[in-house]
DNA sequence: TAGCAATGTTAGCAGCGTAAACATAGTATA
DNA sequence: TATACTATGTTTACGCTGCTAACATTGCTA
């Protein structure tokens, strides 16, 4: 067993990554990490100044799979027209949402002050810009403030949406909430083209 | 000083709302509580029997004064037509994410299992439930699946919409997301006037 | 080859949520 | 009114946490 780790940082991280995901970001702790990479309690603090730095940096990795996932939703129907690729990409961040809960609730949790972390608001900047790309094809010569306004809106009601459907509202103790939940989950699609209407 | 407080739970709990709203749910102690309570640690083993428990019931609370400030916006607008009293309402919404936003992210916040706690998702559909019913006046003979539809969407949207305009991205940082933002920000009202017709 | 910076370890602090055992006060019943 | 019971408080203690300080080892560089 060889002093110096050699990649230690890397391997944090992505240890990192996987425990967010399984218990949540506020159920996790340096020291477990710390011992998953059969490391001292201590050793995380040679590359993270703190436990926030390293949770900012899981947030950076989850903003950056969001972007890259959906760029691939809008490339995969390459061939097919904008609207079709919106539609993806929406599927695509509902997708992610859902799948990686956790890791998104990190994302915007605000444990993170974003304000100091400058690379991780490029990272979410990023995604946002995905939105923005096919937008724009998808309305061509609209204004900027019109533009701006679309994107607000959808991005904003995406994110809403990822938090309502992952309420799980069961059946037994449906509500009108839960039975909208419902149709809206059946039919995600031509919900999302609808408000394209916006 | 008497050994018995007389009114301690009450005053737990409102003692955790200011803390809450001041520090935000993931900085306070059941500690730090009792101590401003003037009370030792483990008293609030007595009303509560865990901290999530004590935070389940901020949060409720937090749902109540916010089903209360949209009523208060509809009616408030009483005489008004149903279009004015539901941009009211958005508003309101809007108002209290951004006012109280450490309590409205514990609401939000994964750390309290909804399920756990059915008086908590009670007072949660019940600020639903106000959406529910401006929209069924703004659109008289809706069906059922496209009332909820809607609902989702604007709720969705307003909860969207507080994460993101809370972000404060500044003029110095500014960027597309930024920039769309505060065109938001500044007509909030035909912001919203315009996603009617979704 | 000497020294320095990087990266690891050990020991220890204060704060946390919580459980167990005990103390006191208020209330219902005999 | 005396007695038991229940509700509500305190003390003590445990194991976990983030983090700091002091020290050890390694690898790079002059």
């Amino acid at each position: 067993m060889k002093y110096h780790h050699g990649n230690l940082k890397e391997e944090l991280i992505s240890s990192a990554c996987k425990i967010c995901e399984i218990s949540g970001h506020d159920h996790m702790s340096l020291r477990s990490i710390a011992k998953e990479a059969s490391v001292s309690q201590t050793a995380p603090y040679r590359h993270f100044k703190t436990k926030e730095c390293l949770l900012a940096e899981v947030s950076r990795r989850g903003f950056d799979e969001l972007t890259e996932r959906l760029r691939a939703a809008t490339s995969k129907a390459n061939n097919a027209n904008a609207k079709d690729r919106f539609l993806e990409m929406g599927l695509a961040y509902l997708e992610f949402g859902l799948e990686k809960r956790k890791t998104y609730d990190l994302m915007h949790s605000p444990v993170i002050d974003k304000v100091e972390f400058p690379e991780l608001l490029d990272s979410a900047t990023g995604a946002f810009e995905e939105l923005v790309q096919i937008l724009k094809e998808l309305f061509p010569g609209i204004s900027e403030d019109s533009l701006g306004k679309k994107c607000i809106k959808f991005w904003a009601m995406m994110h809403g949406l990822v938090g309502l459907l992952d309420m799980k509202i069961e059946p037994e103790t449906d509500t009108k909430a839960g039975s909208a939940m419902s149709v809206v989950k059946d039919d995600f699609r031509s919900f999302l083209e609808e408000s394209l209407e916006i």
